[in-house]
DNA sequence: TAATGGGTGCACT
DNA sequence: AAGTGCACCCATT
């Protein structure tokens, strides 16, 4: 439609105007094996003596398998349903996931694992092969290709060279660590892998706040039981003030939103409920009903976790990143003293320590990075945090309350609009030279070297709420100093490895195979304002385009109309 | 309010023109005590032979724990869920219901039990006045008081003695055994109990479909788990066309409605589906969103379950005895046979035999008296069995299609009115004339004998189908033919038993204690006209009330006016 | 677990 | 009609 051949001129002209080989070369430059291999195996060492459970899981698992990469559940009951679940999980569906594994080593642990790698580039060149070579995987065509896409979306949105190395260091673990045959189980050490991601995850999350579309979550860990998706998005969410619970499952397939408020809570719903008027025209085909929900049931956030079978992984998207009520973290609540006695029963430590500390900020009434997100009627409402007004005219147009959740990308609009721009972007345009581009600075380093998000439309914005970010960086800078920066600063190190890719796949593919061409909008792109820059737009480049689009200017629709991406109108989220 | 007032006037009248002595007389001649016991002995020494599972149940369960009256649960799964729950429930709340039992002999079982009871007549005596006494058992006060009144509330309606022994021989059997100390376990046995009982509601809710207010199910067996009683509803639901399940279950309450429709079972649905307009206005408190249900899951009809520890039973009531989709014995429906399958495990020879006949039948395309119930929305539509139209302006006003179920009977009415009109119910309404009341015909008599709802105001409507009723009958006899009518026949005597309770128990209660003032109401006498009678209201007695408010005439509105029993506006059931 | 959306059984809280 | 957490489903493409 409009909306695509739009898309298809941004990205023409981005592409033609970046270049991702320069940061390539810096990378190579920055770090050298060994002092990666160093600082990990000390990393792992430090764990795995502080703590007997770690052991006690590895030896209850090697026995039949060996867990790809995902936390073990085995005495972690998440909720009431888990024993049942994993009892029927694992004999039917499941079994897929642990099933690769038959031939691993039950011997080997997390430890040996980051010797074998680290001691000998040569073997982990031979891993990063195999998937090139996708012969010996069946369903992994595309895996490598996606994963260089979505390490070069990032790079253009976030022009910066460290932000990259993390990315690299993401992809190298995943590939690494869930689907080679030498890999082995190790709670503690997985735990650290997924906490790493968890942070990456959380940090990524903070800055893409109110997007009314759909954010990819990369670096998902490989998970060995469907309720370990949970956990670790527990530990994203927590700290962001959401208590998420299964909406539904499935053995692929999970939807999470918030956990519904109760009445006492009452104090966190926004104000400005909607009276429900006209609920009929809910739908097109009428005769559904709704299924019994409290005033307080309301909120669209969705998070929907699918597994993906080509890449044996969990798939993480995060719809409706906004909220019908107030954000709060409440350590009181049964879920969460749930959660944390899971924690313990993994032996999660660095986990528990930094909720601890979260805990300690919520008693105190610090500020725990929790703001009000408004509602998606898109009525004008004070963002508390940021004093930022959203426009009312852009966000969605008023609608029916029983609607409040976003449709999903409709099948219909798929089949409409023909796989053109799609395919312009997957096949026709060769990637071969991504701009370099500029750092801004220290703090926002480190801000872009956590991003993780990959956006539908592979645009990025920089929403850079120095007051949010600040908080989290301090938030951040105690947990390394509470010895937990090692395997960040190590493990960053492997973004070499990336590059030793061959280019060519590197270039083949600058998106996601997954991504749905029709879930892209620009939405969000006005949302959020930020101080950083005022100005026109600008299409030169992406990183102009995302800069200059965020502006503390509240007049954002107009910026909006001059861009004219796509028709308002009939992009509606809401029906 | 204007409602109680009117029917304290009507009770009045009642019970100041009946007399229940007579009838009690009568039964006493009827039969005598060697008869029951022989007959009952014979029949139970049949049933423990033919079939192995039974005493492997026996001695399961005997090594712990005497089921009160239940089926036992052990090996049959009813649903997925099931086994996790057992695991739970016995260990929590459902230990009261097997707790009273920790003191009987496990070598005993039913027929032993049939042996003591009956050769003995003056240790039947005692259990019965272990009742009246109720100083033993903490919690029983009204029992006695309860099971007199409903007694009686029967007899007011169906005037007829031969009902009446079959009445008293359930509450006989009722006290024995489930609550008795003498009392064992014998699968076998209790399932002949409870396909007695079974049999006994069939009839009953055959012949009180459409109606809008509230059904109690009298003679529901003890149940050692919460999940027998799915087990024993489905025994009468499935043979009347209804597939139960679960909308909400809890320790001691669980609701069951009809299994939701497919899509492939639109054909059945009812064609007048309401457009649903205005939903908004649902409750009177907004805010309220309903879960997305499909247009197939609409029908209103429900039980509820409740358990009451001052009876130490599960109370039965049917709520919207009438559907919004044809009803139809799906024999190859999933949970049929999950059903079927656990009615295997469970031994319970006699109620597959039944099944399997319905199913034979329904293969034949024979009719397995379903007929179509109309939806309560009170819209003319035909009845096809009986060729009945359903006025339109009485059995509901014109309503929202979400609020198509009928709201309970609600808190905030019953503090509304104060409990005048139950105090001159219970108390000062002595009972020392009861009418006696002559028979209709053989067959009706037959069909007042399974008699055993308790209507909420204890008002009994004749509705006499001679279609529905006949083909009941037939179908009946078949059972019988194959050897199952003996029990009935001879437990029949029982009921002189009841005769010997001392006559101020009898008097000193017409009606349960546990019902609620609030729930009463005379819609239902109107829903379903009859051939019996035509004729002016009158309201002499409540035979005559009853009886001639039956009427073909389909002009029963007028008559309903005539009574002004109370405000139609003001009593709405859907708001 | 093809991908993807949704209904609903049913017990927990 | 407690509301809802959660999972077993089904439907469509
Ligand atoms: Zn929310
Ligand atoms: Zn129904």
């Amino acid at each position: 439609m409009d909306k695509n051949a739009r898309l298809d001129e941004i990205f023409a002209y981005i592409l033609n105007n970046t270049n991702v080989e320069n940061d390539m070369h810096n990378l190579q430059e920055a770090h050298d094996f060994n002092e990666i291999h160093n600082s990990i195996e000390e990393k792992c060492n430090t764990f795995s003596n502080d703590d007997q459970k770690s052991s006690t899981f590895i030896s209850e698992n090697s026995n039949n398998k060996r867990p790809s990469n995902g936390d073990t559940s085995i005495g972690t009951p998440t909720t009431k349903y888990s024993n049942t679940i994993n009892d029927k999980g694992q004999n039917s569906g499941m079994e897929r996931l642990t099933g690769i594994s038959e031939f691993s080593d039950p011997a080997t642990n997390i430890n040996d694992f980051y010797h074998q790698v680290f001691s000998n580039f040569s073997h982990l060149q031979h891993l990063a092969d195999r998937d090139t070579k996708n012969i010996s995987q069946g369903n992994d065509f595309f895996q490598p290709l996606e994963d260089t896409a979505q390490v070069n979306q990032n790079q253009l949105v976030n022009s910066s060279s460290i932000m990259q190395s993390k990315l690299f260091e993401e992809n190298i673990l995943k590939e690494l660590l869930p689907s080679s045959p030498q890999a082995t189980d190790n709670t503690k050490n997985n735990s650290n892998y997924h906490n790493h991601l968890t942070e990456i995850a959380i940090e990524s999350l903070k800055r893409q706040r109110n997007q009314s579309k759909l954010i990819h979550l990369d670096s998902v860990p490989d998970f060995q039981d469907s309720k370990d998706v949970k956990i670790w998005l527990q530990k994203i969410f927590y700290p962001l003030g959401i208590e998420i619970a299964i909406e539904r499952s499935d053995k692929s397939k999970i939807t999470y939103k918030c956990k519904a408020l109760k009445k006492k809570d009452e104090v966190y719903q926004n104000n400005h409920v909607h009276t429900p008027v006209n609920e009929a025209k809910d739908s097109g085909e009428m005769g559904k009903k709704k299924r019994v929900k409290s005033q307080y049931n309301t909120c669209p956030f969705r998070i929907r976790a699918s597994y993906k079978i080509k890449r044996k992984k969990w798939e993480v998207v995060i719809l409706n990143n906004f909220h019908s009520h107030q954000l709060k973290f409440n350590p009181d609540s049964l879920n969460y003293k749930q959660f944390k006695d899971t924690l313990r029963e993994m032996g999660d430590i660095e986990t528990i320590k930094k909720f601890d500390e979260l805990e300690y900020k919520a008693q105190k009434n610090l500020p725990v990075d929790v703001d009000t997100i408004p509602c998606e009627c898109g009525l004008t409402e004070e963002v508390q945090s940021f004093g930022v007004v959203i426009p009312s005219s852009f966000n969605c147009q008023s609608k029916p309350q029983n609607s409040s959740v976003k449709k999903f990308a409709q099948k219909k609009s798929n089949s409409e609009n023909p796989k053109l721009s799609k395919e312009v972007l997957t096949k026709n345009l060769p990637i071969s030279k991504v701009k370099k581009q500029s750092s801004k600075s220290v703090s926002t380093i480190h801000s872009n070297a956590l991003e993780n998000l990959t956006r539908d439309s592979s645009i990025e914005k920089e929403s850079n709420n120095s007051n949010a970010f600040e908080e989290w960086e301090n938030e951040n800078q105690v947990l390394l100093s509470s010895g937990h920066g090692t395997v960040e600063s190590s493990i960053m190190g492997l973004n070499s490895l990336q590059a030793n890719r061959s280019p060519e796949i590197k270039a083949s593919s600058m998106f996601d195979f997954n991504m749905d061409i029709n879930e892209v909008d620009f939405t969000d792109l006005f949302l959020k304002p930020s101080k950083k820059m005022d100005g026109h737009v600008a299409k030169t480049s992406s990183e102009n385009l995302v800069e200059e689009s965020i502006s503390k200017n509240n007049d954002i629709t107009k910026d909006l109309n001059d861009l004219k991406l796509f028709d308002l109108g009939s992009n509606g989220h809401y029906m």
